[in-house]
DNA sequence: CCGTAAAAGTGCAACGGCTAAACTTTCTTA
DNA sequence: TAAGAAAGTTTAGCCGTTGCACTTTTACGG
């Protein structure tokens, strides 16, 4: 715990830690859609008002990260190998981070599994995610040599992030992965304007 | 009011209707969040409990809709003109239904200002929108003599159907749309397979 | 060093969407 | 016409979430 913090901040980390952790247990253990808020206030001896000014929403108390994982991804862009395409870097990027969920601690393993299983979770991990579309539009674009809130590149940070989404369930979900980003290059790379308009 | 359904039937959908109008008129005076739905269900004389067996969710009040939504975009697709491409078509159509909300009768104007107005109805409206993904890749699959559940097909899609939202707030949005269509089909139109992959 | 103000936390009460259960009424049909 | 399915009602409540008034703790400037 970070000594520069001061009580009275080391103070709202623990609670705020408590929270998560009773979260997590009671979550685990008996499903997320069985356990009621103010049963996890009580199990982390908080008042329900006090849960909510540390977490915006039930959903929060599980993805308690989320900002790192913003800025894991726009490094993994920025910071690619000289040889990498910026797609490819994306692609393999994601695949790491959203599809091989399946290796890891049991703990891990657990958690994914729980997320997998219960829709409300599913969803809110999928906006989250989507949620750093910005920032990867302006990591993106950047990349391109394009203007911020570029066009293009809004729409390739969209389309990106929704990839993993759209394979989930595939024999093969890396490679669909692959396929999909084939795709997305192929229509990215060229040059700035589109094919012939065929409506004269 | 048809004849074939028997009073029992003719029953229900007027009670249904009942409710749709009853929640658009206080929606529309009111604003959406400032009706509750018990309001609503006495509106239209009915219990909360009866509301419910008839609309899924509060939302659903508003789009009544929906399946025919569902069937125009389809239909857009298979009966396009000889002389235009699949995408052509499904940008035509997009633009027409999704991004032209300021023309028509002031009634729907109305509406449609609502909705953008909403952001719990603006959600909804894209996640309905999104249900149609199924749909809409069955008949791109069949227009590209490919497999149903092909890969390409789902992920075309689902990002055809992701681009309004995309380009709403855009100085012109149709043309934005056409951006973004024309990057699709550079990617999309070639041959079944990505190009050279780069990775060895 | 102390007073004060911000910040953390509490307790309560309520709102609004939504549902289960047990029950009544109304239509259909065998 | 008897039986049963389907529409509807009543009641009562859960759940996530928020506002409000209030106490305690921590930080800081005069």
């Amino acid at each position: 715990m970070d000594e520069t913090m001061g009580r009275r901040a080391r103070k709202k980390a623990r609670t705020r830690q408590a929270l998560a952790d009773a979260a997590l247990e009671l979550f685990l253990e008996r499903g997320y859609d069985a356990v009621g808020v103010r049963e996890v206030a009580e199990a982390a001896d908080v008042s329900v008002t006090t849960l909510f000014k540390h977490f915006p929403s039930k959903e929060a108390l599980v993805f308690d990260l989320d900002e790192d994982l913003e800025a894991g991804m726009v490094a993994a862009v920025r910071d690619r190998a000289p040889d990498c395409s910026v797609l490819d870097a994306l692609c393999a990027h994601l695949v790491r981070t959203r599809l091989c969920l399946h290796s890891g601690e049991p703990d891990v393993r657990a958690f994914y599994a729980m997320v997998e299983a219960t829709p409300a979770l599913r969803e809110y991990q999928d906006r989250m995610w989507l949620r750093h579309e910005t920032a990867l539009a302006a990591v993106l674009a950047e990349a391109a040599g394009a203007p911020e809130g570029d066009l293009r590149s809004v729409a390739l940070a969209r389309f990106a992030l929704e990839a993993p989404q759209l394979v989930r369930g595939a024999e093969d979900p890396e490679a669909a992965m692959r396929e999909i980003f084939g795709l997305l290059e192929r229509g990215w790379d060229g040059g700035g304007q589109a094919p012939p308009d065929r409506r004269a």
